[in-house]
DNA sequence: GAGTTTGAAACT
DNA sequence: CAGTTTCAAACTC
């Protein structure tokens, strides 16, 4: 019995303090000052949970994130006096806690409608918090302009970052300028096409810019976009590059251009953003581009090359052409270019439309189809395309952490430990010139290949490794693996962002989002647990440790792609994907049993197992 | 630049 | 699932 009172006592004892600070005038003061609530996170990750946006919160929490989205609320319009702000500000860093607390105690904030309790007990202190999470309640706050904020937010999200195209990638950068900028004017984002010139005149992309955040292909397409894109499409520069309407933005995108170019530190800087975006909402972006931008440079200094030239290469189909692009001059601008002839561009044999973005002017292709005029078409494709095989759009290189390297040799700690996802299939070519996909990707043999004879410079099937690559680099790469590694999991699917779920299903791409990928931990191993999972996403937007998160996804994507089982398999690649009516608040048997993560993730990630 | 080789994608 | 065909990039000359 005595446990018990002590229990009592210690439960009691806690709250009594805290109700004395919460009565204090102090407290109440301050209290009214600020508009920030920790709360508001919750309500944020329900209004994404309609778009089944699985993303944290937390990336409004914050600071920078807050202090944007006060502007637009309306009780922030409470006065903002010098101390005011003063106090606001000390609250902003509460709600980031508050977040990451909330994280961390089972409130889920994930997806609207998914929030789950798993009744873990919150401590006074967070009592509201977790009620908002119970109830799925909105913030008291929350003001239109705020949901329509999330709202673009998680548009943004939505895009998946496209397997292998930085350009795709620069794309979503350019949207989400545009959104930020939309942010900053309250006004909620539209899907009129973006002005090719935007990065010059538009002040919101120059603040970007400012904020370290660079973008060279500012100008993609919106999936809503007009005609009039396809008249700046074709019209701009060739360096222009559009990203199909649900094209998401692959994170390998990033890398790309790189290789062509200069990337070094601007891709490595941009890579961060890049995990960043993924993981999170456009805050996010600001938050590393702003908050990090110290760490980046860093990260750039450090040495961006081994990863970031690696990831780049590893997908971007640009880099194929090193003969035409350099033709084409495109120089930075690598958008990818193709040359199909039969395809009409509309099947995974052209770069282009693999890369989920839109054949611009230096394509040589013929009767494309691959443009935003058809973007009907390009969808429905791709739709069907990735009901028959849900990876399709998926980045073909997934950079595994160590820790699933982890069985494999010491080499496996390379930056080689990237391996393609399918494996390739290599006969003559030795898998030494970029016939080979995991050659052309700088990433060793797996098991996974069927590859004869495989002389792999970046790592043979056998497990021996590296034998060309150079030391040097190797040990960069390493470090910068372990330091920033940007997964950049080129994301998938273009996901028509602003389509609703249940008609275009979220593709696997999204799956790749930081976030999602975790689910897909818990889809296919489960092992992965809530509490590991906010601890990550909290990495991942508590400030610089947002890479770590990516090569996690990575891991997870692998895991699921190698995992016959997983829930994943409960949507059948061919049959429609199951309609995740908007579902996805909608419970089905997979939420029901894989747990939280699994559920969120399902509506986004209709499958991932690849067909065999 | 034309032709060949190669292997992924698509098809059967 | 395996075999074949189609396709476009990579490569060679």
């Amino acid at each position: 019995m005595d446990t018990p009172e002590k229990k009592t006592v210690t439960q009691i004892g806690t709250p009594i303090s805290k109700h004395k600070v919460q009565n204090s005038p102090v407290y109440n003061y301050i209290e009214n000052l600020s508009p920030i609530r920790p709360v508001r996170s919750i309500p944020i990750a329900q209004t994404f949970g309609s778009l089944n946006f699985t993303s944290p919160p937390s990336v409004f929490t914050s600071p920078h994130a807050a202090s944007r989205f006060r502007s637009h609320n309306n009780n922030s319009s409470k006065d903002e006096s010098a101390s005011t702000k003063e106090v606001a500000s000390i609250r902003e860093e509460e709600v980031e806690d508050a977040s990451i607390e909330i994280l961390e105690s089972n409130c889920t904030t994930d997806t609207p409608g998914v929030v789950i309790n798993d009744g873990g007990a919150c401590e006074d202190g967070e009592m509201d918090l977790q009620k908002m999470c119970d109830n799925n309640v909105k913030p008291k706050n929350e003001t239109p302009d705020w949901d329509t904020l999330i709202a673009d937010a998680s548009e943004l999200l939505f895009f998946s970052p496209l397997p292998n195209d930085s350009e795709a990638f620069r794309c979503f950068l350019q949207r989400t300028s545009d959104s930020k900028a939309r942010l900053s004017t309250g006004k909620r984002p539209t899907l009129e096409p973006v002005s090719n010139n935007n990065e010059s005149e538009s002040p919101d992309a120059l603040s970007i810019l400012h904020r370290g955040v660079r973008r060279r292909c500012l100008d993609f397409e919106m999936p809503g976009s007009n005609n009039n894109n396809n008249k700046q499409m074709s019209g701009e520069s060739s360096s222009r590059c559009l990203v199909v309407p649900s094209i998401g933005l692959h994170l390998n995108a990033i890398a790309m251009s790189s290789k062509d170019n200069n990337v070094g530190n601007e891709y490595s800087l941009s890579g961060n953003v890049k995990v960043g975006l993924q993981g999170s909402t456009t805050p996010v972006l600001d938050i590393v581009a702003e908050e990090d931008v110290a760490a980046a440079q860093a990260l750039e200094e450090e040495g961006p090359k081994s990863l970031a030239l690696e990831e780049m290469n590893q997908s971007c189909p640009k880099k194929k052409r090193r003969k035409s692009d350099q033709a084409g001059g495109e120089g930075e601008s690598s958008c990818k270019r193709c040359n199909c002839k039969k395809s009409k561009c509309l099947k995974l044999y052209c770069e282009c439309f693999a890369a989920g973005v839109y054949c611009i002017e230096p394509c040589s292709c013929v009767d494309c189809f691959n443009k935003p005029i058809h973007e009907d078409v390009v969808l429905a494709t791709r739709k069907q395309i990735e009901s028959r095989n849900p990876l399709a759009f998926a980045p073909k290189v997934i950079r595994n952490s160590d820790s699933i390297m982890e069985a494999a040799d010491d080499s496996s700690k390379t930056p080689a430990s990237a391996r393609h996802k399918r494996g390739c299939n290599c006969k003559k070519s030795n898998c030494l010139k970029k016939y080979c996909e995991c050659y052309q990707s700088g990433v060793g043999c797996s098991i996974n290949c069927r590859c004869e004879g495989c002389k792999n410079a970046f790592g043979k099937k056998d497990g021996s490794s590296f034998a060309g690559m150079d030391i040097e680099q190797d040990e960069e790469n390493e470090t910068a693996m372990q330091n920033r590694t940007a997964v950049l999991l080129p994301p998938s699917t273009p996901m028509p962002s602003r389509q609703p779920l249940a008609q275009l299903p979220i593709t696997s791409n999204n799956m790749l989002l930081p976030q999602q990928s975790h689910h897909l931990h818990g889809a296919s191993s489960g092992l992965y647990n809530k509490s590991q999972f906010r601890k990550q996403d909290m990495r991942m937007y508590s400030h610089s440790r947002i890479e770590t998160i990516t090569e996690e996804r990575a891991e997870d994507i692998e895991n699921l792609i190698q995992s016959p089982i997983t829930n994943i398999n409960a949507v059948s690649p061919n049959s429609k994907r199951v309609s995740l009516p908007d579902s996805s608040e909608s419970t089905t048997p997979w939420r029901r049993n894989g747990g939280r993560k699994l559920l969120l993730s399902i509506p986004s990630f209709p499958s991932l197992t690849p067909h065999h």
